[in-house]
DNA sequence: CCGTATCCCAGTGGATACTG
DNA sequence: CAGTATCCACTGGGATACGG
């Protein structure tokens, strides 16, 4: 199988000769987790409830199928959703945000918030900067 | 100048065909920000105070001096630290973050808290996941 | 409908050597 | 000391085609 880019071979590993901070370790764990192209925005799309592969795929524009499927299963390793196959034809297959999926859309939502706060700062900082050859 | 792979050259474009929702999109405008190999961890180092070049270096096991330098030159352009040459010899210079800096240190605690109250939940649904065949 | 298998390319980041 | 310049390996992710 040589789709699967989403999984991480190395189960945190905060060993270093001399780790001087582990707490900041973790941060790069979990921005690891969350800090591909689509995660956040499929558990996003994931918030209000149940969600088949199609929907998801028509929910999130511009995301290739094989990206999709990386990145549900992804989740579905660390148990952040679940996937529930239907026996029927045509298939169906629906996506759920378990309870540690939505601690983590919570989570996320801090992030959006500094986000919303500051971009303008990041922004006029930036052309400042650029704009002073 | 072949460095510098640290500059994002899309300021800020959340602008798609029909997007759902912009709060998400800024969530990965900061993703992108802050969730490369250094960025955090460079911003940690400078938590409590001014730190210059060499010290950052040695302060992080592990970062190339050419990462450093981007790391440095993208928080910089972004308003999240200040870099102050002294015209001395041996050169020196010093970085230290901005306010801004110090709130997305702040912001990236609450990634840390979610990350240590939950990294052992992600474990075991990994290791089930994986040992499941 | 729900995926997998291949191919391929741009970007990230490490190693190393050189400068003011 | 504080960088730049170059080269290069690896990976994330898009496009496409096929299969149950």
């Amino acid at each position: 199988m040589s789709l699967a880019p989403g999984q991480p071979t190395r189960d945190s590993s905060c060993a270093e000769p001399g780790v001087s901070d582990e707490a900041i370790c973790r941060v790069r764990e979990i921005l690891d987790r969350i800090g591909d192209k689509w995660t956040v925005t499929v558990i996003n799309e994931l918030a209000h409830g149940p969600r088949r592969f199609s929907e998801l795929k028509r929910g999130i524009p511009g995301i290739s199928q094989r990206m999709l499927t990386a990145t549900l299963r992804g989740l579905e390793r660390d148990g952040l959703l679940t996937r529930t196959v239907y026996p029927v034809v045509p298939p169906r297959v629906d996506y759920q945000l378990t309870p540690l999926g939505h601690t983590l859309l919570d989570t996320a939502w801090t992030l959006m918030n500094w986000a919303l706060q500051h971009v303008n700062d990041i922004d006029t900082a930036r052309h400042e900067y650029d704009t002073r050859e």
